[in-house]
DNA sequence: CTCTCACGCCTAGCAACGCTAGAAATCGAT
DNA sequence: ATCGATTTCTAGCGTTGCTAGGCGTGAGAG
């Protein structure tokens, strides 16, 4: 029956329409102009047709934030491998990152602020995801002391980059001194 | 003419009933929960009153995030005054800080991550979010190196709690060894 | 080639949301 | 007691995420 098999792969790739659709929409317009609406009027289909690919709309922001793992750790693994020294690779990865965040923060904020729908500290984190962190951690972990622990060391790190991106987008922080407090924050994880 | 007078008094009771009900709503069951019909149904009046006092929705939710900032900052600066040392001051902060947006996530939603009608980073920020911003850098610049600049290392520090709060919180970083990382992040920035 | 049946898609609608207009009621002043 | 203004409520608008049920299309059997 080939003829099923071509139905799947119809599906899987309209599946894949929606969430590039849901992503450039964020993108361009924040996720308050995603709605199942819009999203379905963009994908040339009515709405009932999301919901027999995803659970819903968060499920669909889970499917966008997956992909946006995968990009980050795309980049993250290209500033990494280009660095020279340890000091080098820590503060390309660091700057990688909030620059990651700042110029994407659609993106950014499905991943680690809006959603909760996926499975991310659990073992079942998915490999995208897995993936960034492994990048980070292949960063830190060069820079941490005898005693420390590389995994909570990055864990820790991350929390700084994510804190300096999230107050930064917010308006908690000024935009002016990124720069800065960025290498403030590398300065303390380089292990001098 | 003091029947006016009792009037405004009143209907700032009215306002400060309102942010209260807020707040322990959202405290209770989430900011989804606080809806502008709930919210009428809690202080027992119609929905249009709560329009006549703020803006809107997201009005409320600054006001209560003003509150738990002045909150926040006599939290903070409680476990300042109350700790020895230079750095077991910085430690009691830090802890304060993590404790607080973990034990009031939503205050600390409203305060931190959901809201943008605040000026926060410019000039005309409310009075209780400088105050709790100064307790932080009182308990950091004795611990700054001689070059660094307290106020960015401040913001810097702040960032890694904030980090640490929100991504713990989101599922993100498992809860368990939260106080292993926060002892990594003080240790970071405690000087030496 | 025709009939049948099942699958997939769309139209229509539900409950709830934030917010607002205009009627109704209340209360001080004359 | 009546007027006038202020306050409050009823009712409703447009939009949201999501779902039920009917309709059309197309694959498979005879």
């Amino acid at each position: 029956m080939p003829i099923q098999a071509r139905r799947e792969r119809e599906r899987a790739e309209r599946a894949r329409l929606i969430v590039t659709a849901a992503r450039e929409l964020a993108e361009a317009e924040g996720w308050d102009a995603v709605t199942t609406r819009r999203l379905a009027a963009e994908i040339e289909y009515s709405q009932p047709v999301l919901y027999s690919h995803f659970r819903g709309k968060g499920a669909i922001m889970a499917a966008v934030a997956a992909q946006g793992c995968a990009d980050l750790a795309a980049e993250l693994r290209r500033a990494r491998t280009a660095a020279r020294g340890t000091r080098e690779a820590l503060a390309a990865v660091a700057r990688t990152y909030t620059s990651f965040g700042r110029r994407r923060p659609a993106l950014y904020d499905a991943m680690f602020t809006h959603l909760v729908d996926l499975p991310f500290a659990a073992r079942e984190a998915p490999a995208p995801l897995r993936e960034a962190f492994a990048e980070l951690l292949l960063a830190v972990e060069p820079a941490a002391a005898e005693g420390d622990d590389p995994g909570l060391l990055t864990e820790t790190f991350w929390a700084g980059l994510h804190g300096l991106v999230t107050l930064t987008r917010g308006g908690r922080l000024p935009e002016r001194a990124h720069e800065a407090r960025l290498a403030l924050l590398i300065g303390r994880f380089a292990g001098d």
